[in-house]
DNA sequence: GTTAGTCTTGCGGGAACCCGCAAATTTTAC
DNA sequence: GTAAAATTTGCGGGTTCCCGCAAGACTAAC
């Protein structure tokens, strides 16, 4: 069995190479990649079937490397192991896990035992072990309570980027007045509105309010920023006509 | 000699014991703290002297805690090892050391004997050692070249944290035109209008345009956010009457 | 089908934003 | 001192944003 490690840390590399030859003694090699760039490259070369990666990362980051490796390979088995477990991470990967993959989330923090229980059971027994904390927010962002919709996420996303209404109509195709809806449904979710109780002033930009509140609130983050500015820079060259089907 | 560790992450806190141990054989005590808040507290137990500490942290990040060391004793001597170079953090950093105090900024990255150096450099000779890298942020911020004054990163700071044009004046004691054209000035130095070369459209709304090219520029990052919103909270909260003489 | 619910769209208006212009003020330079 | 440069302020207006109201459209349940 060949595991590939993806981390640009030189020390969490070298404890990760460490953690996995003492959990996993079946595997008698160990190939190490210092950013998501060369991750991908690696995998290619080595047919690589079992990965156990950072989120975050310089070159390029853990998401979007899974992305292209999972395209290639839906049946690769990746352990992601992350420092955090922002709401953006947690939505970034759950968006992109191809159907029936075996995969992990264990947060850095967790013990040692932790990992190697996780190590063995996705890269032996093919099981999905995903961290309490991640797991909560898995939750909230599907489904049921107090979770944002796709619709709300996106257009998040957009005001984030700094776009006007219309272009945002523009670009997910919707009338001006609908965009103008979801961002009130936004505004309203996120909290923005300020308690009217107080003086009539202390009064927020709303839309540059809400940008900051889910900032804070980790629903988005720099590298989920860096890839959307991305995604639009490739929608604003591609002849802005019909929707590239992005998913 | 003693000499204090804040750092949060276990495995770069042994590495840093072990670098300690290694380039100073003088240093008779090492303590170990695992967030600022907990720095804090150490160094003020210890009367510590000398500190390496890491910015970003969860509990309290590095210049919070730098903050209150040197008020209390600035002749304290303080290495601060980052992951990052962000100008926020440097812009952050050289806003609060002390008149004459001996500090240094070595980044992660850099090779076991550039820490040793820095140590010895700092701890011993009482010598100011920042990486180059940082350096150059330095004087781009500081002066003359495309840095950004005080003024600019300030009404910076304000539109991130959400704030109108009104609620921006009263704070800073502007006028609402004043403040408008600091942000006109703020708009031109972070080249956000779009090339109007383009189509008439792909127009951005300049105000959270700005905080997002912000962000991606690193000029500012979730600390300094975190930081920003808490002065405003006391700020609210002050009686937002006369301005107290934050910073 | 009907009924209720959510989502979308248009209209209209008040508020906030962006900014050119020009006068008053402060700062800087010599 | 005086001149030049940068900041601050007010006015005015074009644009965008925020949102209440109300009429279609589409879905879901019965």
């Amino acid at each position: 069995m060949e595991i590939l490690i993806v981390e640009d840390d030189p020390l969490h590399r070298s404890y990760l190479h460490d953690a996995v030859r003492a959990a996993l003694p079946e595997c008698d090699m160990v190939v190490e990649a210092e950013n998501g760039r060369a991750g991908e490259r690696l995998a290619r070369e080595y047919r690589a079937a079992h990965i156990v990666m950072d989120l975050q990362m310089n070159e390029r980051n853990g998401i979007e490397a899974a992305r292209t490796i999972w395209k290639e390979r839906p049946d690769t088995r990746i352990l992601f192991w992350s420092n955090y477990a922002d709401e953006a991470y947690v939505r970034g990967v759950s968006r992109i896990v191809p159907e029936g993959a075996a995969y992990g989330y264990v947060l850095k923090s967790a013990s040692d035992d932790r990992l190697r229980l996780a190590l063995r059971s996705i890269f032996i027994e093919a099981q999905c072990v995903i961290d309490r904390e991640v797991r909560g927010l898995q939750q909230k962002s599907m489904g049921s309570i107090k979770g944002f919709t796709d619709a709300e996420y996106e257009i998040l996303i957009d005001i984030a980027l700094g776009l006007t209404d219309r272009t945002i109509a523009r670009r997910r195709n919707l009338s001006l007045r609908s965009v103008q809806n979801r961002l009130q449904q936004l505004y309203e979710k996120l909290d923005v509105y300020q308690n009217p109780g107080d003086d009539d002033e202390g009064r927020y930009n709303l839309r540059a309010r809400a940008v900051t509140v889910a900032l804070l609130r980790k629903l988005i983050n720099y590298s989920a920023l860096e890839k959307a500015e991305h995604d639009l820079s490739l929608w604003l060259g591609g002849s802005n006509g019909p929707a590239s089907g992005e998913n």
